[in-house]
DNA sequence: TAGATTGTTAATCGATTAACAATC
DNA sequence: TAGATTGTTAATCGATTAACAATC
């Protein structure tokens, strides 16, 4: 594998190829070329070839892709093969459906506890972990040494949490609060944005009015 | 307002800049230039005048940016001062979080009906609104004619789902089911995509630690 | 006026597309 | 072998950064 540096457009892209491939696979297809995967994607073939060549190339002159090597060699690179272990911090709502029903384990991620401040939850178990109280997040990281935090608290409290998270030494955050954090220098912070995505479909809402307006379809 | 076209990095910085814009406004801020915004953005000053004169400068030589107008700017391009009206088709979990409490009239959308198909929940009252069979919806959308739909489906029911929303006439899908809906060339789909941001987060990890590993801290 | 800071132009950098030799 | 399709090189396109004249 070249070890360049992989460019940040190809990295936005990766999962999406694992989407479609592993598509492709649940349906028992055992190739597919680069033509097929750039329609699937609504890319150019061109690219699909020049980002796998980032990687090193998993392709064959005319053959194409092997779907199944193809699955595995994203799933290497995506880290889905390493096994990471997660907390949840905030078991409102958005917290206990994470904890009900995202399929974590298809990610290679386990979910070994869960925390949050409220007694009225502390205790209580939901989905396969019980919920701990928030204090004792510190002597738990100690021992377990979590590899991921997943951040479902408000906005308000998020910065606070976000900074206890990285002080105990957890590498990375995927949050969920969609605001800056703080500690985005320290470790690995992902975001899950609602708001903005909701201000992007505006924004193309409102230009497509405007263009509709300006050339009336009759 | 120049009418160029907005690259679309621009575009995907907008609602990053209508947060700190959001904050200093609410912190009585009054004004503020485009070095201290590229700090709060984390980009460069040179970026943040590059992208603002895309839509034709609102800045002042030797003073910077009045917060007020620069706040109001930025809700017209997004859309915000228009009024949009939204249904929410699929009323599980996440949908009943988004109806309980996402601050819809923040974003200038009116959340007007929620629809599903499951009889135990048809008929009750989640937020401000009931929630109707999905069968009605071709009847309300002739006679409200709803801007959006949210669309907070499982992902095996979305791509039917979808073109039922797209037939009906409804312009624009804000989409939970992080996966294609085959509907994106008919009308406008936004994405919400966990699996993607958390695979993103997963590469991230792994190539950090293959890089520590590389050069060990000592 | 002098200092500050914009908007814009030009230079650099990175990402995408096109073309084709290599080769299965 | 002939056809297909990759990986890679070169050309194009778009986005970011640097520099500075304009001007508040």
């Amino acid at each position: 594998m070249k070890n360049e540096q992989i460019p940040k457009a190809v990295i936005a892209r990766l999962p999406r190829y694992y989407r479609c491939v592993e598509d492709l696979y649940r349906t028992n297809c055992i190739r597919v070329s680069s033509a097929t995967l750039s329609n699937l994607m609504g890319i150019t073939a061109s690219q699909v070839r020049q980002d796998f060549s980032c990687f090193g190339g998993f392709g064959l002159q005319g053959y194409g892709y092997n779907v199944h090597y193809l699955r595995y060699e994203l799933r290497r690179i995506l880290g889905l093969e390493n096994k990471n272990t997660a907390i949840l911090v905030g078991c409102g709502t958005l917290g206990q459906i994470l904890l009900k029903s995202f399929d974590f384990e298809n990610f290679g991620i386990f979910l070994i506890a869960a925390f949050d401040t409220n007694p009225d939850v502390i205790g209580t178990q939901v989905g396969f972990v019980n919920i701990m109280d928030l204090n004792r997040l510190e002597s738990f990281a100690k021992i377990e040494v979590p590899d991921m935090a997943i951040l479902a608290v408000s906005r308000t409290g998020a910065p606070e949490t976000a900074r206890l998270i990285a002080d105990v030494g957890i590498p990375s955050i995927w949050s969920f609060a969609g605001c800056p954090l703080g500690v985005e220098d320290r470790i690995l912070v992902e975001q899950v944005s609602f708001t903005d995505s909701l201000l992007q479909l505006s924004y193309r809402l409102k230009m497509q009015r405007e263009t509709d307006s300006e050339t009336p379809s009759q």
